[in-house]
DNA sequence: ACAGTCATGTTTACAATGCACACATATAAG
DNA sequence: CTTATATGTGTGCATTGTAAACATGACTGT
């Protein structure tokens, strides 16, 4: 192993460097244009070389959307832990979205059409991110209701993102909703008992 | 004009047919597989045809998409209609779901990454059927509130179809959400429990 | 009827892509 | 030092999106 400076024919770290070619690509381009060949020309090698290392492409894809679900999962403990308890579910919801926006093609890489093969390790770290909301929805309600409620929340807040990265919002009559606004549709749903059933 | 059936060299109306013959391929692979030149030979023309009446593949894309837009809106204007107002709300949720897992490709291709291009139309259907949801909510709500409410609704829905066809309800714990377990998680959000569960 | 115009479909061509295969080279093991 | 193994390179092929030039057939005015 020894410094990692051999500069002529092996790389020393090819395998992370790889994930991160590709997620600079990915903030410069849409998702479609990402091709394994730009990815390892930005890496500096030649085209077949992440065969070494990815059996194809959609082995590389799974890797950096790993690295989403473990990015958001820091974003949505990080937001957990430096809110009030009772109004740390709300900022986990926030989070998420604002994860999202700041890293809009990474995030549709991570929730597109599922990837084929296993990826269990993929699988592992979205487990892991969802388990930081499942936990706190976990304090807010009773276990018998937990597993039903927290779907719930995070299809509302995924939802929520996904469309805001469609630009539907537009269609909505929203053409720019910042955080406080964010923040208000998600409480709203929050609320919607007593708002909407004791008028 | 005439019957449609002169056979050589003119189609008659393949600016549809290739509408069609691009939902038939959606119907059998994903969305990547689905090339123009696949769509071409379905609709048993030659791989340029295409370029006739649309000037790029992302214009065919946003016709089939427009198509899903419409029978989208169908299908949530005719679940509204056929129940009685009180679950008219639920009913549409519940529409919307169903509409994306009976139409998983398509229904990607409809909130996948933006068109390039204003595809204007595309945008119109897409408002037209989030109006069917608008009205619904419209009646429930103060007008104040109601954009907030319905495009939390709306995210609602749209959040649970995504992570289900993304198969993400496994993360959670569910392995196949039927129709009732999707009523029940909507409704929890809606917190109609009370209703479903005592008449 | 007939020549001309134009929308529509075909053929050919080219660059980029994912990947299979054979080869080269550096590091580790004996 | 020899040799085995991991890692990177080069070449080749089928498929893709699309530009350019050509072909065909329906509609026009005369």
């Amino acid at each position: 192993m020894s410094t990692s400076k051999s500069p002529s024919y092996h790389h020393g770290d090819l395998r992370s460097a790889l994930v991160g070619a590709a997620v600079e690509l990915l903030g410069e381009g849409d998702v479609e244009k990402l091709s394994l060949r730009a990815v390892a020309r930005r890496a500096g090698v030649s085209s077949m070389a992440p065969y070494r290392h990815y059996p194809d492409k959609e082995a590389l894809l799974a890797a950096v959307a790993q690295t989403g679900f473990d990015g958001l999962r820091t974003a949505l403990a990080n937001a957990d832990s430096t809110s009030p308890p009772d109004r740390a579910l709300l900022a986990q919801g926030t989070a998420y979205v604002r994860y999202a926006l700041e890293n809009q093609i990474l995030f549709r890489l991570m929730f597109g059409p599922p990837r084929r093969g296993d990826h269990c390790d993929l699988r592992a770290s979205s487990q892991t991110a969802f388990g930081v909301l499942m936990q706190r929805v976990e304090h807010e309600t009773e276990p018998e209701a937990a597993q039903t409620r927290v779907l719930g929340y995070w299809s509302l807040v995924h939802g929520l993102a996904m469309l805001i990265l469609d630009g539907q919002t537009a269609v909505a009559g929203l053409q720019a909703p910042n955080l406080a606004t964010i923040e208000r549709i998600i409480a709203g749903m929050l609320d919607l008992r007593s708002e909407i059933r004791s008028p």
